[in-house]
DNA sequence: TTTAAAGGGTACTGAATAGTACCTCAAAGG
DNA sequence: CCTTTGAGGTACTATTCAGTACCCTTTAAA
Protein backbone atom coordinates (compact mmCIF):
# COMPACT_ATOMS: atom_id res chain seq x y z
CA UNK A 1 0.00 0.00 0.00
CA UNK A 2 1.68 3.76 -0.91
CA UNK A 3 4.45 2.16 -2.29
CA UNK A 4 3.54 3.56 -5.54
CA UNK A 5 4.82 7.70 -4.23
CA UNK A 6 8.34 5.47 -3.12
CA UNK A 7 8.75 4.14 -7.07
CA UNK A 8 12.17 2.12 -7.24
CA UNK A 9 13.18 2.33 -10.90
CA UNK A 10 15.44 -0.79 -10.71
CA UNK A 11 19.17 0.61 -10.76
CA UNK A 12 19.69 3.70 -12.10
CA UNK A 13 23.11 5.40 -13.56
CA UNK A 14 25.78 6.91 -11.83
CA UNK A 15 24.46 10.31 -10.28
CA UNK A 16 26.33 13.88 -11.29
CA UNK A 17 27.68 14.80 -8.19
CA UNK A 18 29.22 11.28 -7.82
CA UNK A 19 28.76 8.21 -5.44
CA UNK A 20 25.70 6.18 -4.93
CA UNK A 21 23.04 6.59 -2.42
CA UNK A 22 21.85 3.28 -0.66
CA UNK A 23 19.01 2.13 1.18
CA UNK A 24 18.61 -1.30 2.47
CA UNK A 25 21.99 -1.93 0.84
CA UNK A 26 20.43 -1.37 -2.63
CA UNK A 27 22.02 0.95 -5.07
CA UNK A 28 19.30 4.14 -6.17
CA UNK A 29 19.77 7.69 -7.35
CA UNK A 30 20.02 11.09 -5.81
CA UNK A 31 16.45 11.70 -6.42
CA UNK A 32 15.00 8.61 -5.46
CA UNK A 33 17.33 9.04 -1.89
CA UNK A 34 15.76 12.76 -1.63
CA UNK A 35 12.19 11.51 -2.16
CA UNK A 36 12.92 8.91 0.71
CA UNK A 37 13.88 11.53 2.82
CA UNK A 38 11.08 13.87 1.88
CA UNK A 39 8.30 11.15 2.56
CA UNK A 40 9.74 10.40 5.66
CA UNK A 41 9.97 14.06 6.94
CA UNK A 42 6.23 14.16 5.79
CA UNK A 43 5.49 11.21 8.12
CA UNK A 44 7.40 12.56 11.10
CA UNK A 45 5.60 16.11 10.66
CA UNK A 46 2.22 14.06 9.99
CA UNK A 47 2.72 12.18 12.92
CA UNK A 48 3.06 14.93 15.19
CA UNK A 49 -0.35 16.54 13.80
CA UNK A 50 -2.20 13.29 14.14
CA UNK A 51 -0.94 12.46 17.44
CA UNK A 52 -1.96 15.98 18.71
CA UNK A 53 -5.45 16.34 17.22
CA UNK A 54 -6.50 13.10 16.05
CA UNK A 55 -7.38 11.68 12.19
CA UNK A 56 -10.35 14.04 11.89
CA UNK A 57 -9.21 17.62 13.64
CA UNK A 58 -5.04 16.99 12.00
CA UNK A 59 -5.35 19.25 8.55
CA UNK A 60 -3.95 18.63 5.89
CA UNK A 61 -2.92 22.43 5.43
CA UNK A 62 -1.07 22.56 8.77
CA UNK A 63 1.19 20.35 7.61
CA UNK A 64 2.08 21.71 4.64
CA UNK A 65 2.74 24.61 6.04
CA UNK A 66 4.84 23.30 9.03
CA UNK A 67 6.40 21.10 6.09
CA UNK A 68 7.30 24.51 4.66
CA UNK A 69 6.30 23.22 1.11
CA UNK A 70 3.52 23.82 -1.21
CA UNK A 71 0.36 21.72 -1.09
CA UNK A 72 0.72 20.03 -3.93
CA UNK A 73 4.41 18.50 -2.95
CA UNK A 74 2.35 16.82 -0.60
CA UNK A 75 -0.44 15.64 -2.85
CA UNK A 76 2.20 14.13 -4.79
CA UNK A 77 3.43 11.62 -1.46
CA UNK A 78 0.28 10.90 -0.41
CA UNK A 79 -3.08 11.13 -2.59
CA UNK A 80 -5.24 11.58 0.05
CA UNK A 81 -5.88 12.33 4.29
CA UNK A 82 -6.47 8.60 4.55
CA UNK A 83 -3.52 7.50 2.67
CA UNK A 84 -0.78 9.58 4.50
CA UNK A 85 -2.49 8.56 7.94
CA UNK A 86 -2.10 4.69 6.87
CA UNK A 87 1.62 5.91 6.41
CA UNK A 88 2.20 7.04 9.64
CA UNK A 89 0.33 3.95 11.39
CA UNK A 90 2.74 1.78 9.44
CA UNK A 91 5.82 3.54 10.01
CA UNK A 92 4.83 3.95 13.60
CA UNK A 93 4.23 0.29 14.09
CA UNK A 94 6.68 -0.75 12.41
CA UNK A 95 8.75 1.40 15.33
CA UNK A 96 7.66 0.70 18.09
CA UNK A 97 7.97 -3.12 17.64
CA UNK A 98 11.58 -3.76 17.36
CA UNK A 99 12.83 -6.51 19.27
CA UNK A 100 12.78 -7.82 23.21
CA UNK A 101 15.41 -7.42 24.79
CA UNK A 102 16.07 -10.72 26.64
CA UNK A 103 19.47 -10.15 27.80
CA UNK A 104 18.76 -11.53 31.27
CA UNK A 105 19.35 -15.26 30.29
CA UNK A 106 21.70 -15.42 32.91
CA UNK A 107 19.88 -14.97 35.83
CA UNK A 108 16.80 -17.12 38.50
CA UNK A 109 13.72 -17.32 36.37
CA UNK A 110 12.40 -14.19 39.33
CA UNK A 111 15.16 -12.26 37.91
CA UNK A 112 14.40 -13.15 34.32
CA UNK A 113 10.81 -12.36 34.62
CA UNK A 114 11.37 -8.92 36.35
CA UNK A 115 13.56 -8.27 33.69
CA UNK A 116 11.29 -8.92 31.29
CA UNK A 117 8.10 -7.43 32.78
CA UNK A 118 10.36 -4.03 33.37
CA UNK A 119 10.79 -4.01 29.28
CA UNK A 120 7.06 -4.89 29.15
CA UNK A 121 6.52 -1.48 31.41
CA UNK A 122 8.77 0.21 29.87
CA UNK A 123 7.34 -0.30 25.90
CA UNK A 124 3.67 0.09 27.01
CA UNK A 125 4.11 3.29 28.68
CA UNK A 126 6.66 5.08 26.33
CA UNK A 127 4.75 8.07 24.70
CA UNK A 128 4.70 6.96 21.71
CA UNK A 129 2.90 3.84 22.07
CA UNK A 130 0.89 5.34 24.43
CA UNK A 131 -0.14 8.65 21.67
CA UNK A 132 -0.50 5.73 19.32
CA UNK A 133 -3.12 3.53 21.41
CA UNK A 134 -4.86 7.35 21.81
CA UNK A 135 -4.93 7.40 18.20
CA UNK A 136 -5.37 3.96 16.87
CA UNK A 137 -8.74 3.34 19.40
CA UNK A 138 -11.23 5.45 17.95
CA UNK A 139 -10.09 4.13 14.34
CA UNK A 140 -11.79 1.03 14.89
CA UNK A 141 -15.71 1.66 13.93
CA UNK A 142 -13.66 4.03 10.70
CA UNK A 143 -11.50 1.92 9.55
CA UNK A 144 -11.02 -1.89 10.89
CA UNK A 145 -8.49 -2.59 8.28
CA UNK A 146 -5.93 0.35 9.54
CA UNK A 147 -6.15 -0.77 13.12
CA UNK A 148 -5.61 -4.71 12.26
CA UNK A 149 -2.62 -3.49 10.13
CA UNK A 150 -1.27 -1.54 13.27
CA UNK A 151 -2.13 -4.67 15.44
CA UNK A 152 -0.18 -7.19 13.42
CA UNK A 153 3.15 -4.93 13.23
CA UNK A 154 3.62 -4.34 16.15
CA UNK A 155 1.69 -5.68 19.55
CA UNK A 156 1.46 -8.74 17.78
CA UNK A 157 5.31 -9.21 16.93
CA UNK A 158 5.66 -8.37 20.82
CA UNK A 159 2.68 -11.22 22.03
CA UNK A 160 4.39 -13.52 19.66
CA UNK A 161 8.29 -13.21 21.08
CA UNK A 162 6.81 -13.24 24.68
CA UNK A 163 4.68 -16.44 24.14
CA UNK A 164 8.34 -18.30 22.61
CA UNK A 165 10.48 -16.83 25.33
CA UNK A 166 7.98 -18.35 27.77
CA UNK A 167 7.84 -21.73 26.49
CA UNK A 168 11.72 -22.11 25.09
CA UNK A 169 12.96 -21.02 29.09
CA UNK A 170 9.68 -21.52 31.16
CA UNK A 171 8.07 -24.79 29.48
CA UNK A 172 9.49 -26.99 32.56
CA UNK A 173 8.47 -24.56 34.96
CA UNK A 174 4.59 -23.81 33.92
CA UNK A 175 1.84 -25.93 34.31
CA UNK A 176 0.25 -24.61 31.26
CA UNK A 177 0.89 -25.02 27.41
CA UNK A 178 -0.98 -22.13 26.35
CA UNK A 179 2.11 -19.65 25.91
CA UNK A 180 0.30 -17.12 24.68
CA UNK A 181 -2.47 -16.70 27.20
CA UNK A 182 0.35 -16.87 29.86
CA UNK A 183 2.05 -14.18 27.67
CA UNK A 184 -0.82 -12.21 27.81
CA UNK A 185 -1.38 -12.42 31.72
CA UNK A 186 2.38 -11.83 31.94
CA UNK A 187 1.60 -8.25 30.11
CA UNK A 188 -1.78 -7.59 31.90
CA UNK A 189 -0.11 -7.89 35.13
CA UNK A 190 2.99 -5.84 34.39
CA UNK A 191 1.46 -3.29 32.57
CA UNK A 192 -1.78 -2.96 33.03
CA UNK A 193 -2.39 -0.33 35.80
CA UNK A 194 0.30 1.66 33.99
CA UNK A 195 -1.34 1.36 30.62
CA UNK A 196 -4.87 2.85 32.15
CA UNK A 197 -2.76 5.87 33.87
CA UNK A 198 -0.78 6.60 31.17
CA UNK A 199 -3.37 6.23 28.17
CA UNK A 200 -6.22 8.74 30.00
CA UNK A 201 -3.33 10.99 31.90
CA UNK A 202 -4.24 10.43 35.36
CA UNK A 203 -1.12 10.19 37.16
CA UNK A 204 2.06 11.47 36.56
CA UNK A 205 4.34 8.97 34.46
CA UNK A 206 5.57 6.73 36.83
CA UNK A 207 9.34 6.72 38.06
CA UNK A 208 12.13 4.50 37.51
CA UNK A 209 11.79 2.78 41.03
CA UNK A 210 8.10 2.70 40.42
CA UNK A 211 8.37 0.83 37.33
CA UNK A 212 10.66 -1.64 38.84
CA UNK A 213 8.82 -2.33 41.99
CA UNK A 214 5.91 -3.17 39.98
CA UNK A 215 8.19 -5.51 37.70
CA UNK A 216 8.99 -7.38 40.39
CA UNK A 217 5.58 -7.91 42.11
CA UNK A 218 3.97 -9.06 38.57
CA UNK A 219 6.94 -11.39 38.12
CA UNK A 220 6.27 -12.71 41.53
CA UNK A 221 2.45 -12.66 40.92
CA UNK A 222 2.86 -14.72 37.12
CA UNK A 223 5.22 -17.47 39.02
CA UNK A 224 2.56 -18.27 41.79
CA UNK A 225 -0.42 -17.62 39.38
CA UNK A 226 1.21 -20.41 36.65
CA UNK A 227 4.40 -21.94 37.97
CA UNK A 228 4.23 -25.75 39.31
CA UNK A 229 5.57 -25.09 42.40
CA UNK A 230 3.45 -21.94 43.82
CA UNK A 231 4.90 -21.61 47.03
CA UNK A 232 8.31 -21.51 46.13
CA UNK A 233 8.09 -17.94 44.91
CA UNK A 234 6.92 -16.23 48.79
CA UNK A 235 5.95 -12.87 48.29
CA UNK A 236 6.79 -12.30 52.22
CA UNK A 237 9.39 -9.58 52.55
CA UNK A 238 10.00 -9.13 48.26
CA UNK A 239 7.33 -6.68 48.41
CA UNK A 240 5.53 -3.93 50.15
CA UNK A 241 2.08 -4.47 50.99
CA UNK A 242 2.79 -7.81 52.25
CA UNK A 243 1.48 -8.88 56.10
CA UNK A 244 4.20 -9.39 58.24
CA UNK A 245 2.13 -12.74 59.28
CA UNK A 246 3.06 -15.70 58.11
CA UNK B 1 -21.16 22.31 35.05
CA UNK B 2 -23.83 22.44 32.48
CA UNK B 3 -26.79 22.44 35.22
CA UNK B 4 -28.31 26.41 33.99
CA UNK B 5 -29.64 24.59 31.37
CA UNK B 6 -31.53 22.51 33.86
CA UNK B 7 -33.10 25.21 36.11
CA UNK B 8 -34.93 23.92 39.23
CA UNK B 9 -36.85 27.41 40.07
CA UNK B 10 -38.28 26.20 43.71
CA UNK B 11 -41.51 24.50 44.16
CA UNK B 12 -43.30 25.98 41.15
CA UNK B 13 -47.04 26.20 40.54
CA UNK B 14 -49.68 23.31 40.17
CA UNK B 15 -49.42 22.64 36.05
CA UNK B 16 -52.66 22.90 34.25
CA UNK B 17 -53.14 19.61 32.94
CA UNK B 18 -53.32 18.65 36.64
CA UNK B 19 -50.75 16.31 38.90
CA UNK B 20 -47.72 17.31 39.58
CA UNK B 21 -44.54 15.86 37.55
CA UNK B 22 -41.89 14.28 39.70
CA UNK B 23 -38.08 14.16 39.24
CA UNK B 24 -36.24 12.25 42.32
CA UNK B 25 -39.33 13.06 44.67
CA UNK B 26 -39.16 16.80 43.83
CA UNK B 27 -42.63 18.27 42.48
CA UNK B 28 -41.53 19.81 39.16
CA UNK B 29 -43.82 21.75 36.66
CA UNK B 30 -44.73 20.30 32.89
CA UNK B 31 -42.08 22.99 31.66
CA UNK B 32 -39.39 21.51 33.53
CA UNK B 33 -40.60 18.13 32.91
CA UNK B 34 -40.64 18.85 29.76
CA UNK B 35 -37.38 20.16 29.71
CA UNK B 36 -35.55 17.38 31.31
CA UNK B 37 -37.10 14.97 28.84
CA UNK B 38 -35.70 16.91 25.89
CA UNK B 39 -31.86 17.79 27.28
CA UNK B 40 -32.32 13.85 27.96
CA UNK B 41 -33.52 12.78 24.63
CA UNK B 42 -30.69 15.20 23.00
CA UNK B 43 -27.50 13.71 25.16
CA UNK B 44 -28.90 10.16 23.65
CA UNK B 45 -28.96 11.25 20.30
CA UNK B 46 -25.92 12.98 20.84
CA UNK B 47 -23.85 9.91 22.42
CA UNK B 48 -24.75 7.95 18.91
CA UNK B 49 -23.22 10.50 17.04
CA UNK B 50 -19.82 11.11 19.54
CA UNK B 51 -19.72 7.86 19.41
CA UNK B 52 -19.41 6.75 15.68
CA UNK B 53 -17.84 9.71 15.01
CA UNK B 54 -16.04 11.10 17.61
CA UNK B 55 -15.28 14.51 19.14
CA UNK B 56 -14.37 16.13 15.68
CA UNK B 57 -16.12 13.96 13.60
CA UNK B 58 -19.26 14.32 14.69
CA UNK B 59 -21.68 17.51 13.81
CA UNK B 60 -23.65 19.58 15.52
CA UNK B 61 -26.09 20.44 12.57
CA UNK B 62 -26.52 16.38 12.31
CA UNK B 63 -27.85 15.73 15.75
CA UNK B 64 -30.17 18.96 15.72
CA UNK B 65 -31.26 17.42 12.16
CA UNK B 66 -31.49 13.86 13.77
CA UNK B 67 -33.49 15.37 17.08
CA UNK B 68 -35.77 17.20 14.32
CA UNK B 69 -36.15 20.64 16.17
CA UNK B 70 -34.00 23.24 14.57
CA UNK B 71 -30.94 24.39 15.74
CA UNK B 72 -31.15 26.95 17.97
CA UNK B 73 -33.29 24.65 20.01
CA UNK B 74 -29.97 22.71 20.11
CA UNK B 75 -28.05 25.39 21.45
CA UNK B 76 -30.32 26.89 23.65
CA UNK B 77 -29.99 23.50 25.85
CA UNK B 78 -26.07 23.49 25.38
CA UNK B 79 -24.42 26.59 24.18
CA UNK B 80 -21.11 24.99 22.56
CA UNK B 81 -20.21 21.42 21.27
CA UNK B 82 -17.54 21.10 23.90
CA UNK B 83 -20.77 21.48 26.44
CA UNK B 84 -22.80 19.00 25.08
CA UNK B 85 -19.84 16.36 24.92
CA UNK B 86 -19.20 17.20 28.36
CA UNK B 87 -22.70 15.91 28.78
CA UNK B 88 -22.54 13.15 27.21
CA UNK B 89 -19.46 11.74 29.23
CA UNK B 90 -20.75 12.86 32.62
CA UNK B 91 -24.51 10.77 31.66
CA UNK B 92 -22.70 7.91 30.24
CA UNK B 93 -20.20 6.91 33.25
CA UNK B 94 -22.87 7.71 35.27
CA UNK B 95 -25.05 5.26 33.34
CA UNK B 96 -21.80 2.52 33.45
CA UNK B 97 -20.77 2.68 36.85
CA UNK B 98 -24.31 0.91 38.51
CA UNK B 99 -23.24 -1.51 41.27
CA UNK B 100 -21.18 -4.63 41.44
CA UNK B 101 -23.78 -7.73 41.97
CA UNK B 102 -21.63 -9.64 44.61
CA UNK B 103 -24.92 -12.18 44.97
CA UNK B 104 -22.61 -15.41 45.21
CA UNK B 105 -21.64 -14.12 48.58
CA UNK B 106 -22.35 -17.66 49.66
CA UNK B 107 -20.56 -20.01 47.73
CA UNK B 108 -16.63 -21.14 47.95
CA UNK B 109 -13.84 -18.82 47.05
CA UNK B 110 -13.57 -19.96 43.81
CA UNK B 111 -16.62 -19.68 42.89
CA UNK B 112 -17.05 -15.90 44.57
CA UNK B 113 -14.13 -14.77 42.57
CA UNK B 114 -15.28 -16.39 39.31
CA UNK B 115 -18.69 -15.04 39.66
CA UNK B 116 -16.97 -11.46 39.98
CA UNK B 117 -14.65 -12.03 37.39
CA UNK B 118 -17.53 -12.92 34.95
CA UNK B 119 -19.14 -9.35 36.07
CA UNK B 120 -15.63 -7.85 35.31
CA UNK B 121 -15.93 -9.34 31.83
CA UNK B 122 -19.14 -8.22 30.87
CA UNK B 123 -18.82 -4.57 32.08
CA UNK B 124 -15.23 -3.77 30.38
CA UNK B 125 -16.60 -5.40 27.37
CA UNK B 126 -20.12 -3.88 26.86
CA UNK B 127 -20.31 -1.84 23.83
CA UNK B 128 -21.57 1.00 25.86
CA UNK B 129 -18.19 0.96 27.80
CA UNK B 130 -16.16 0.02 24.87
CA UNK B 131 -17.63 2.70 22.59
CA UNK B 132 -17.08 4.98 25.89
CA UNK B 133 -13.29 4.12 25.73
CA UNK B 134 -12.63 4.62 22.24
CA UNK B 135 -14.11 8.44 22.50
CA UNK B 136 -12.24 9.15 25.74
CA UNK B 137 -8.98 7.75 24.67
CA UNK B 138 -8.11 10.51 22.43
CA UNK B 139 -9.12 13.61 24.53
CA UNK B 140 -6.61 13.32 27.53
CA UNK B 141 -4.56 15.40 25.05
CA UNK B 142 -7.24 18.05 24.23
CA UNK B 143 -9.43 18.22 27.53
CA UNK B 144 -7.45 16.14 30.49
CA UNK B 145 -10.39 17.67 32.85
CA UNK B 146 -12.84 15.42 30.98
CA UNK B 147 -11.36 12.48 30.87
CA UNK B 148 -10.70 12.61 34.79
CA UNK B 149 -14.28 13.14 35.44
CA UNK B 150 -15.35 9.96 33.40
CA UNK B 151 -12.91 8.50 35.20
CA UNK B 152 -13.95 9.08 38.89
CA UNK B 153 -17.59 8.54 38.08
CA UNK B 154 -16.81 5.54 36.04
CA UNK B 155 -13.67 3.02 36.72
CA UNK B 156 -13.17 4.44 39.94
CA UNK B 157 -15.88 3.22 41.54
CA UNK B 158 -15.96 0.01 40.18
CA UNK B 159 -12.64 0.04 41.05
CA UNK B 160 -13.34 1.00 45.08
CA UNK B 161 -16.61 -1.72 45.10
CA UNK B 162 -13.54 -4.23 44.27
CA UNK B 163 -11.24 -2.96 46.89
CA UNK B 164 -13.79 -2.85 49.39
CA UNK B 165 -15.20 -6.54 48.29
CA UNK B 166 -11.68 -8.29 48.32
CA UNK B 167 -10.97 -6.22 51.29
CA UNK B 168 -14.38 -7.80 53.47
CA UNK B 169 -14.55 -11.17 52.07
CA UNK B 170 -11.08 -12.15 51.21
CA UNK B 171 -8.59 -10.32 54.01
CA UNK B 172 -7.73 -13.59 55.81
CA UNK B 173 -7.32 -15.31 52.29
CA UNK B 174 -4.51 -12.92 50.70
CA UNK B 175 -1.31 -11.96 51.47
CA UNK B 176 -1.40 -8.85 50.74
CA UNK B 177 -2.88 -5.39 52.14
CA UNK B 178 -2.84 -3.73 49.06
CA UNK B 179 -6.50 -4.47 47.76
CA UNK B 180 -6.55 -1.87 45.43
CA UNK B 181 -3.66 -3.44 43.72
CA UNK B 182 -5.00 -6.33 44.20
CA UNK B 183 -8.23 -5.51 42.25
CA UNK B 184 -6.65 -3.85 40.14
CA UNK B 185 -5.01 -7.10 39.42
CA UNK B 186 -8.04 -9.11 39.23
CA UNK B 187 -9.28 -7.02 36.87
CA UNK B 188 -6.57 -7.11 34.86
CA UNK B 189 -6.20 -11.15 34.77
CA UNK B 190 -10.13 -11.23 33.99
CA UNK B 191 -10.59 -8.54 31.07
CA UNK B 192 -7.54 -7.51 29.81
CA UNK B 193 -7.49 -9.98 26.82
CA UNK B 194 -10.94 -9.24 25.89
CA UNK B 195 -10.41 -5.51 26.27
CA UNK B 196 -7.78 -5.08 23.94
CA UNK B 197 -10.06 -7.28 21.23
CA UNK B 198 -12.98 -5.46 21.93
CA UNK B 199 -11.66 -1.63 21.65
CA UNK B 200 -9.93 -2.49 18.67
CA UNK B 201 -12.68 -4.88 16.98
CA UNK B 202 -9.73 -7.30 16.40
CA UNK B 203 -11.79 -10.50 16.80
CA UNK B 204 -15.43 -11.37 17.36
CA UNK B 205 -17.19 -10.20 20.39
CA UNK B 206 -16.59 -13.35 23.02
CA UNK B 207 -19.34 -15.99 23.21
CA UNK B 208 -20.69 -16.41 26.97
CA UNK B 209 -18.70 -19.98 27.22
CA UNK B 210 -15.37 -18.25 26.50
CA UNK B 211 -16.40 -15.53 29.17
CA UNK B 212 -17.18 -18.28 31.59
CA UNK B 213 -13.88 -19.86 31.02
CA UNK B 214 -11.62 -16.97 31.26
CA UNK B 215 -13.65 -15.57 34.33
CA UNK B 216 -12.70 -19.29 35.94
CA UNK B 217 -9.07 -19.32 34.84
CA UNK B 218 -8.84 -15.73 36.04
CA UNK B 219 -10.06 -16.60 40.00
CA UNK B 220 -7.70 -19.21 39.85
CA UNK B 221 -4.67 -17.04 38.66
CA UNK B 222 -5.76 -14.76 41.42
CA UNK B 223 -6.12 -17.33 43.83
CA UNK B 224 -2.96 -18.67 43.04
CA UNK B 225 -1.11 -15.05 42.71
CA UNK B 226 -2.39 -13.37 46.39
CA UNK B 227 -3.79 -16.34 47.84
CA UNK B 228 -1.48 -17.47 51.35
CA UNK B 229 -2.14 -21.03 49.89
CA UNK B 230 -1.45 -21.11 46.51
CA UNK B 231 -0.83 -24.65 46.07
CA UNK B 232 -4.56 -25.51 47.12
CA UNK B 233 -6.18 -24.01 44.17
CA UNK B 234 -4.17 -26.48 41.55
CA UNK B 235 -5.47 -25.41 37.68
CA UNK B 236 -5.10 -28.99 36.71
CA UNK B 237 -8.18 -30.74 35.06
CA UNK B 238 -9.64 -27.84 36.09
CA UNK B 239 -8.51 -25.69 32.97
CA UNK B 240 -8.04 -26.24 29.19
CA UNK B 241 -4.31 -26.10 28.61
CA UNK B 242 -2.81 -27.73 31.78
CA UNK B 243 -0.51 -30.10 31.14
CA UNK B 244 -1.74 -33.62 32.14
CA UNK B 245 1.53 -34.51 33.95
CA UNK B 246 2.00 -33.02 37.61
C1' DT C 1 -58.32 34.12 28.19
C1' DT C 2 -54.13 36.25 28.09
C1' DT C 3 -49.19 36.22 27.90
C1' DA C 4 -44.66 35.07 27.81
C1' DA C 5 -41.55 31.53 27.00
C1' DA C 6 -40.03 27.80 24.25
C1' DG C 7 -39.71 25.14 20.02
C1' DG C 8 -39.55 24.87 14.93
C1' DG C 9 -38.03 26.34 10.16
C1' DT C 10 -35.17 28.61 7.09
C1' DA C 11 -31.63 31.20 5.74
C1' DC C 12 -27.53 33.23 6.83
C1' DT C 13 -22.26 34.35 8.38
C1' DG C 14 -17.56 33.57 8.71
C1' DA C 15 -14.13 30.42 9.04
C1' DA C 16 -11.79 26.27 7.94
C1' DT C 17 -11.40 22.28 5.17
C1' DA C 18 -9.58 18.76 1.37
C1' DG C 19 -8.10 19.00 -2.83
C1' DT C 20 -6.87 21.49 -7.64
C1' DA C 21 -4.75 24.61 -11.20
C1' DC C 22 -1.08 27.03 -12.84
C1' DC C 23 3.13 29.04 -13.00
C1' DT C 24 8.11 29.52 -11.70
C1' DC C 25 12.53 27.99 -10.45
C1' DA C 26 16.22 24.82 -9.04
C1' DA C 27 18.56 20.87 -9.89
C1' DA C 28 19.21 16.07 -11.22
C1' DG C 29 20.13 13.09 -15.24
C1' DG C 30 21.96 12.25 -19.52
C1' DC D 1 25.05 21.89 -21.86
C1' DC D 2 20.31 20.94 -22.23
C1' DT D 3 16.11 18.69 -20.94
C1' DT D 4 13.04 16.78 -17.77
C1' DT D 5 11.41 16.26 -13.27
C1' DG D 6 9.98 17.75 -9.00
C1' DA D 7 9.29 21.16 -5.52
C1' DG D 8 7.62 25.92 -4.01
C1' DG D 9 4.16 29.63 -4.11
C1' DT D 10 -0.21 31.56 -4.71
C1' DA D 11 -4.69 31.55 -5.65
C1' DC D 12 -8.67 29.06 -6.31
C1' DT D 13 -13.14 25.78 -5.77
C1' DA D 14 -16.63 23.55 -3.43
C1' DT D 15 -18.04 21.92 0.81
C1' DT D 16 -18.83 21.63 5.53
C1' DC D 17 -19.14 23.28 9.98
C1' DA D 18 -20.28 25.95 14.47
C1' DG D 19 -22.98 29.29 15.67
C1' DT D 20 -26.56 33.37 14.74
C1' DA D 21 -30.74 35.99 13.19
C1' DC D 22 -35.39 36.28 12.35
C1' DC D 23 -39.96 35.00 12.39
C1' DC D 24 -43.76 32.07 13.13
C1' DT D 25 -46.38 28.61 15.84
C1' DT D 26 -47.35 26.09 19.96
C1' DT D 27 -48.34 25.74 24.69
C1' DA D 28 -47.62 26.00 29.62
C1' DA D 29 -48.63 29.03 33.30
C1' DA D 30 -51.23 32.56 35.51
Amino acid sequence: MCNDAVPHSGFSSLAKGGGWYHIDGMKIGKRESQRLQKRAQIIAVAREHFFEKGFEGASMSAIAAQLGGSKRTLWSYFPSKEELFAAVVEDTAAGIRGGIDFSAAGDSPLDQLTHLSRTIIERMTAPIAVQMFRLISPMSERNPELVRIFFERGPRRTQKSIADYLRTNFGDLLWTDDYWQAGDDLVALAASNFHFESLWGLTNPPTPKQKDARARLAAILFLRAYGRHPERWAPIDQVDGAKETA
